[in-house]
DNA sequence: AAGTAGTTGCAACTAAGTTGCAAGAAAAAC
DNA sequence: GTTTTTCTTGCAACTTAGTTGCAACTACTT
């Protein structure tokens, strides 16, 4: 019951997304928009294509769909460690900095910081006009401290 | 004068820095390590090819090179925009977080901000034992700002 | 219901990085 | 200073992640 509520509600709202940009509401567009936002770390092409599962669009698409997505704000991209590109709802950062994203050494896995803030950067050069900011952060996770079998693994890139 | 001794003390500096990790000084490993120390920005392997010029290394020695490098700290990699992998000296950051480093949004020059300093950050949730911390920074440089052509580019992956 | 403009899937392609292996070069041993 | 050992390199082939062109399709408009 709560699971078809919460899935309800994700689709309405990449229902309404779309409608607030003029967007045409097709199917790849309203899983993929989903997808992301029923989740809470960023997700790669081949990631948002395994949560929609077998009626997943070609990866052509998603791309396509991602790029955009994000033309109309509707999405970004979190720069994490490794050649992918990690995608997430926009709408969860203030304007001047996205959240903070953490990734553990040990198990590699990524958490979104929503709550946390960047205070603004010291000593900044002359001359430079920053907009944007985004912090990568990394260490161990709670589980990853406690299993004493997991240690921070130096040459993960 | 000035160039051959400045160019002799990057060298100089590129045999210490292997001597000082019992790595063999072979050339390319030297001239990748010279390249690096050169510059002041983050360079791809392909750049780095660039600045060694015909004498260059082959690309697999340039990423297993640097791969070594890395594994003994002395190299290590900056996470921009874009599918390539950047990478510049270690040692010029604290070991607890990396100097910021910020991209124009309209000329895509990056530059490495040195002497910024990233405050702690507020509410970390519980239980996350942060390590290290990078920072990306995105706005316009000097020369993008006085030009009125030059525009942000919303749409630069 | 028909028309139109925007969207999708497929196949082929490109860019960035990796792997296996034989040949070559540093350092160590003699 | 020559030989031996061990590490390092270059090449070719391969993989992974993402892009492009184009014909077929579908959401929205009229
Ligand atoms: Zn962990
Ligand atoms: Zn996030
Ligand atoms: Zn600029
Ligand atoms: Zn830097």
């Amino acid at each position: 019951m709560k699971q078809k509520t919460m899935h309800k509600n994700f689709l309405q709202k990449a229902e309404d997304l779309l409608t607030s940009c003029q967007l045409r509401k097709t199917h790849p567009r309203l899983e993929i928009l989903r997808a992301l936002l029923q989740t809470n770390c960023p997700l790669t092409q081949e990631q948002i294509a395994e949560r929609i599962g077998s009626r997943s669009p070609d990866k052509t698409t998603i791309y396509r769909t991602l790029m955009t997505l994000m033309q109309h704000n509707l999405v970004h991209q979190a720069y994490l460690k490794g050649r992918a590109r990690y995608f997430e709802p926009a709408g969860r950062c203030r304007a001047d900095q996205c959240h903070p994203h953490f990734t553990c050494t040990s198990c590699g896995k990524t958490h979104c910081f929503y709550d946390a803030e960047i205070p603004a950067v010291r000593n900044i050069p002359a001359g430079f006009l920053v907009r944007h900011s985004q912090l990568r952060l990394e260490g161990l996770c709670a589980n990853c401290q406690n299993d004493s079998a997991c240690q921070p693994d130096p040459d993960n890139s």
